[in-house]
DNA sequence: GGATATAGTTATAATAGGTAACTATTTTCT
DNA sequence: AGAAAATAGTTACCTATTATAACTATATCC
């Protein structure tokens, strides 16, 4: 209907009056989803800028950690514990691969499957990003106090852990 | 150096022990960073499905709700307010504007920007939207009192409200 | 042993997000 | 006033992320 197409302000709108140039969110502000990706958005240009020196990504990273916390974990349950599906996980590997920092080895009892372990290199260098990574949030974070982000944690944890109906 | 492309377990690797499918993040649990991402992915799910009928992303949601509260807001205030960049807010409005939902106003003062104002459709329809996103907010916390989901939104506020360094 | 399921892969497409360069207008400075 | 610089918006382009569908090779089920 093209009649609902007008403004809603009377005929000229107040634009004599401008707003600054940054305005407040509002409404916005009530919003749990706004926050998150906004808290997110800080959080991982802190991270990005952690690695940027060794060049590795949000998902390579957290692909590391649980390849070293279980040595020989398969692709599939990589995918799983990390909610990314099968395809993403390929290039992930591959491009650990490509970089000596994981490898690949196939499976003698499922031969369909693969094993996935790091490398010495993977190894060494999983222990340095670690570090940097806390350090990173710790910098992001910097407006809350030791117990404020051990409590955001929590309720993160809390919310995203119950997957109820979920994938 | 290729000698470090050793895998790290002896020679064989115990694949014979399968993890279960899924296996907990252990080190990655207590980072702040993959806890945002987890949790965001989790409420944006929910969120996508209550706004499914309507065909509205996120970004159009937040763009709908500044505009409503700051009617004959220009583009680049906009951008500054939901920190995206002057080419997304482009093609968001002329998604919101295509779909009749808000229109551009040449300035008259500054005829190089322009305000934005909702039509009304667009406020109707972002009237009922907010209801959807808190309704859908409170089921992605369905895992949270409603005394904890307030915590982790001032938590997160506070987070990302203290802009340090950045743009 | 043939149907079915599974692990991984490939190809492809949609989308988000970001940079650089361009147009039109306004402001600044001499 | 007029040239130079700044600003609002736009366009074109490029990259990364993420999801989907189809394919292969193995393994399991009846």
């Amino acid at each position: 209907m093209t009649t609902s197409k007008k403004p809603t302000s009377p005929e000229r709108p107040s634009l004599e009056e401008a707003y600054p140039t940054t305005v407040e969110g509002l409404v916005l502000e009530e919003r749990l989803g706004y926050a998150l990706r906004r808290a997110q958005l800080k959080v991982f240009k802190h991270f990005d800028e952690a690695m940027r020196e060794h060049d590795i990504r949000p998902a390579q990273f957290s692909s590391l950690v649980v390849i070293e916390g279980y040595p020989g974990v398969t692709q599939s349950s990589l995918a799983q514990t990390l909610s990314i599906d099968p395809p993403r996980v390929v290039s992930l590997i591959n491009s650990l691969e490509e970089r000596g920092l994981a490898m690949r080895v196939r499976c003698k009892r499922d031969r369909r499957s693969h094993g996935i372990f790091l490398t010495k290199t993977g190894e060494a260098l999983v222990g340095r990003l670690k570090d940097l990574a806390e350090q990173s949030d710790l910098e992001a974070t910097q407006s809350l106090s030791e117990i404020e982000r051990r409590q955001l944690l929590t309720l993160l944890r809390k919310v995203y852990a119950s997957e109820e109906g979920g994938d």
